[in-house]
DNA sequence: CGGCGCCTTGAAAAGAATCAAGTCTCGTGG
DNA sequence: CCACGAGACTTGATTCTTTTCAAGGCGCCG
């Protein structure tokens, strides 16, 4: 095991709520090891029953779902911070399939300690059904924006979203944050093709508002990328670290 | 208080899963009250935070979200068994507004209380969280639909749900199930315009698949609903009542 | 050097939104 | 008792966004 929780990098983010003593104890007890994935592997398969259950520590993914007819929706990307495997932990089935857009160190659980953990820590079992729920709202807004906005609020939005979950994880530097994932992953997320979100890039680049290129959103105004994508700049609400 | 836990008639339904003695008392001491919210009544604003929860005993609702630009997103619809108010109990503040559509009866509960559940009743607060990862998975599957699909599938999709999920609440006589929304709520739960919904929806009733009117939804062929919205006729999972 | 993955761009086709009436039902007030 | 208006549902015509189709370019790796 490489990172102890006691100096698990994550938690020094403010984004993430504190911790007690005896919290980090037990979730260092909790964590069973460090797994490593390399870009392009899929870290659960939905439909998937895992007994392994994890918080991605450093690196991206995405959530997606295949229909029936073979096209793809992107439901969120994993960035580091985020619990990977909750509703294999609780509905004991992914519904969802997740995958390493980059490589991803994650912090390993063993499902089957999840129920020691609700009888004796019931306020981690708080914190785990605050991201649960965090989860649904980020979905909801999703949903808003996919089945509401035109193509260029859409992908506005979705930038927007980048940007403002980045820079709460210190990941901003002059306006510019790592973005490696594909132009077909927005487009997969967004409810549009891959055309149109090429050109609905182009012309926001255009614009002199963002540019997004060589894995990296440099984001020239802000303000107006939050005002075409019908967000508020307002950063993320501090949230409970697994 | 009208219903007691005890008799609970949702508790019947085979939907939902076993509960203790032991848990249905708790949860019978948990249980303050009782509300009825007539037609059109806001249960729950977004941006609320609530002293109280609910479970919906009877009766129907929505879940929305109002963006900037005044067009509303229909993230969920409500119906009995559903638990409303988690965002507010768990996050602090409530993401999606909550409307009654028909006159709705819940069982309240205080907010305040919630903690004394998690430290006392691990296996309540497990299916809690279990309802929470179940409000996360719809919302995933209604993105799928909604990013996805094209107009016919997103309609024949949402009333396929709507009739399976009816029909699991043992609402279903001779394929009709109660279906007491507007076309406009489907409308802007898909991410289509009135019109657009009206015709697909005359469609439908062309092709002899459904018939939805006077507030009831007649499905003739169910195998060729389920085929059109890219679902497959299964029933959905057990879950636990809060 | 060749092939593959990803990005880019133009043109044509299709799907959905908007615009504009018109119908029907039901509850209200003259 | 009936006219009236509000709200929901329908339908046709037009406009426009988005998709699909097609092709070319660029960078990287074997």
């Amino acid at each position: 095991m490489k990172t102890d929780c006691e100096h698990c990098p994550l938690r020094q983010i403010g984004l993430f709520e504190e911790m007690t003593k005896d919290e980090v104890h037990y979730m260092s007890r909790f964590k069973t090891g460090e797994f490593v994935a390399q870009p392009g592997t899929e870290i659960l398969a939905e439909g998937a029953s895992s007994s392994q259950l994890y918080t991605a520590l450093d690196g991206m993914g995405l959530r997606y779902k295949t229909l029936e007819d073979g096209s793809r929706q992107v439901v969120g990307f994993v960035l580091p911070g985020d619990f990977i495997g909750l509703q294999s932990g609780v509905m004991g089935e992914m519904r969802h399939s997740v995958e390493a857009t980059t490589r991803m160190t994650m912090c390993v659980f063993n499902r089957s300690e999840l129920w020691e953990l609700f009888k004796n820590q019931p306020r981690r079992a708080f914190d785990l059904t605050h991201v649960a729920a965090t989860e649904e709202f980020l979905l909801g807004e999703m949903l808003a924006a996919v089945g509401q906005m035109d193509g260029l609020a859409k992908i506005a939005w979705v930038l927007n979203r980048f940007f403002t979950r980045l820079t709460a994880l210190g990941l901003n530097e002059n306006d510019q944050v790592p973005l490696p994932y594909r132009q077909q992953d927005v487009a997969d997320a967004m409810g549009l093709s891959l055309v149109h979100t090429n050109k609905t890039l182009a012309k926001l680049r255009a614009k002199g508002v963002v540019t997004w290129s060589d894995d990296t959103l440099t984001v020239h105004r802000p303000d107006e990328l939050a005002q075409l994508g019908f967000s508020t700049g307002v950063k993320p609400a501090q949230r409970p670290l697994i």
